[in-house]
DNA sequence: CATGAATGAGGTTTCATTCAT
DNA sequence: AATGAATGAAACCTCATTCAT
């Protein structure tokens, strides 16, 4: 780890390159193992460099998580589609598991961080989390919303519960592809999701939406 | 807190009132808050009888963790029916769902402890959770496989997701009846899975279900 | 280690058990590792037990020490001859040599504990060993003059250090025969001491030491 | 002791400042009063002090006897004469006594610490010490060999024993040098070993060394 | 921007010892 | 004669943090 890389680095690429190795820490050995003194030596500086750049040890922290948070947003609403939608739900719904998973594949470090309220994060990580989570279900509960009624979904149907329930599915749908990329791959969850829908019967054929045609119909 | 009890107990009750105290301490701040010296000063006693009893730090917490799983798999073998059953599965399952959460409800400390992954648990501690969790997985797959196929599920259903999906969604259904018991009360957890499984059709009419008899033939 | 042996024993039958357990850990891991805990672990009974026969840890050591000192002055002055002696000097002292280390190699337990200021020997031991080392230089000492006398020692001759210097090569020898029973055998050093003397040349014939006859003249 | 010194050393005074404080702990009261709290209370300076010079106890330890066995060596090898020899071995000898109880007389701080194994020396610096030995004991052979065959030893002359027994002596010479200086001088010491040389006779007048005729003249 | 020296606090552990039973 | 519970002291070590340069 931690090339030597030249000494007297401006402020930026100084930050960058201790929350790379933060990140390192955090996933080898949880946010229990990161402490000022372990950053600094990991990096091969002196402990000062991390206190000037970033205060102390909950700054840290918090620009780790800051830094990770952003840049899940950023991959998230790229997979969350906004209303209003012209797609058959089932397909959407499908899709987006199917993104996600993906996506979380092939960003096992950052989601690991986000994921995995890895080996001791303290509180203010569980908040970053929690908030991050908030807004996705924000995002979420009008499409679950949209959806159910597309699909003609039962009478008096706790949409809040089932929106909460597919973010919790989804949730746990990446944390196993991050943990067993060979036994969970995005295309077998993609299936499965498929096949619990087809489970539900076809698509009410709702005025607007034709649906896909014949289907699984028989 | 940490009541002036009569000094010089008997090592079982010191025991007790020592993991007692532990768990105030993980519930209100996290594992990262316990310390032998932390233990010491909210008993009021002099750290060496917390190291008389419990050997040291890990083994303190292994206390504390064999108690909490012994406990919990105490209540939760009460909730899981064992094959073969006789009786309706969506039925099953909501009662299920219901009497699980209405426990966790219940017994709030206990299950805040199994259920979040507080603060910095030690890998001891994961581990342990993650082996009650299989234990429990190990259950409900074969449940759930003939829950399925009790109910006519759809053609090559991925069980092995299924059974996972629903166990943590159960999981989830404690932790925001623990975290927010006047929002979601085990009640309203029962309503929506009955609904969610009503969206599924009826129970598939097999002419032999009104009990166990040939079982998984038609 | 340490037997179940009856609980229950008369206080001199526990002196004796406890003071083995000590011996066996001074020798194992010196006098570093003794303490009142490790002791009673051991022996597998109560502190309190130990506290009660030697009032505290020096105690300990103390009886410790004396028991080992009293057996080895037992076993010393069985091989220390005392003046007037009848027989030649030379025939006396290759005899004492193999009498002192063929019993310092048959009692080996005891004697490391002696010969070995072992691995951190508390200021109390170390007194205890140079008092018994003065008592055995005070009896050395006039043998050796008497020895000087009897063979015609040079002029001048400094007996107090002879006397010192074959205390401590008679310790040496001691030593190395606990430590390399293979290599240094009482045999080998009673001839190595046997060779030396010769080399002064034959034990003066005269009755009654006629003086240093020939002497370095030329 | 423990003066004042001005607080904020560069890193090499301040490991030698430590050392010295050490030096005086283990000579007033034995290895087993070695702490890095007590270093650290003498030389008036904070616990991590310590620390961030020598890592641990056993860094400290090791740092001492490093610095005195360098010390020691360089100091016994200006005594220890190198084969080929061209000088009368009695000299060669009486010469080495001499200059070695002088050194040590005249270092006393330095011998104490490699002479006497202190008061609980650890397991580190018996082994040192044990290693210098060996190294002195590998010079001395050779030479001792030399010298029985200049001086015509008698037949079968066990020199491995004999060498030892020099070196033994030479070390308890240097002790008794240490420990009662006013009693034992090196003169003393060295007009011992000469008339014990005496009583051999003389030096065998070998065809190439005249013998100690003039002696250091011609 | 970076270093190196230093502090103080907090945690783990072991030990000698005492007291009540 | 023995046990078991408890204390207080002292040691090790690590960390967050500050200051002078």
């Amino acid at each position: 780890m931690a090339e030597p890389t030249s000494r007297r680095l401006p402020a930026e690429q100084r930050r960058e390159q201790l929350l790379d190795v933060v990140t390192q820490i955090v996933l080898d050995e949880g946010f229990g193992a990161v402490s000022i003194d372990r950053v600094a030596r990991d990096a091969q500086i002196a402990r000062t460099v991390v206190y000037s750049q970033f205060g102390n040890l909950e700054g840290l922290l918090e620009a780790l998580v800051d830094r990770a948070a952003a840049r899940a947003v950023g991959q998230v609403s790229a997979v969350i589609p906004e209303l209003p939608v012209s797609r058959d739900p089932d397909v959407l719904l499908v899709d987006a598991i199917r993104a996600f998973t993906t996506l979380v594949r092939d960003h096992p470090r950052l989601w690991r961080l986000v994921l995995f309220p890895v080996e001791g994060a303290p509180p203010l990580v569980r908040r970053k989390v929690a908030e991050g989570r908030a807004n996705v279900f924000a995002l979420l509960e009008p499409l679950v919303e949209w959806g159910v009624a597309q699909r003609g979904g039962p009478e008096g149907l706790d949409t809040e519960l089932l929106a909460r329930g597919l973010l919790t599915m989804g949730e746990d749908a990446a944390r196993i592809v991050v943990a067993e990329p060979d036994r969970f791959t995005p295309e077998r969850i993609a299936d499965f999701t498929a096949t619990l829908l087809r489970w539900l019967g076809p698509p009410a054929p709702s005025p607007e939406r034709p649906g896909p045609g014949p289907e699984p119909e028989a």
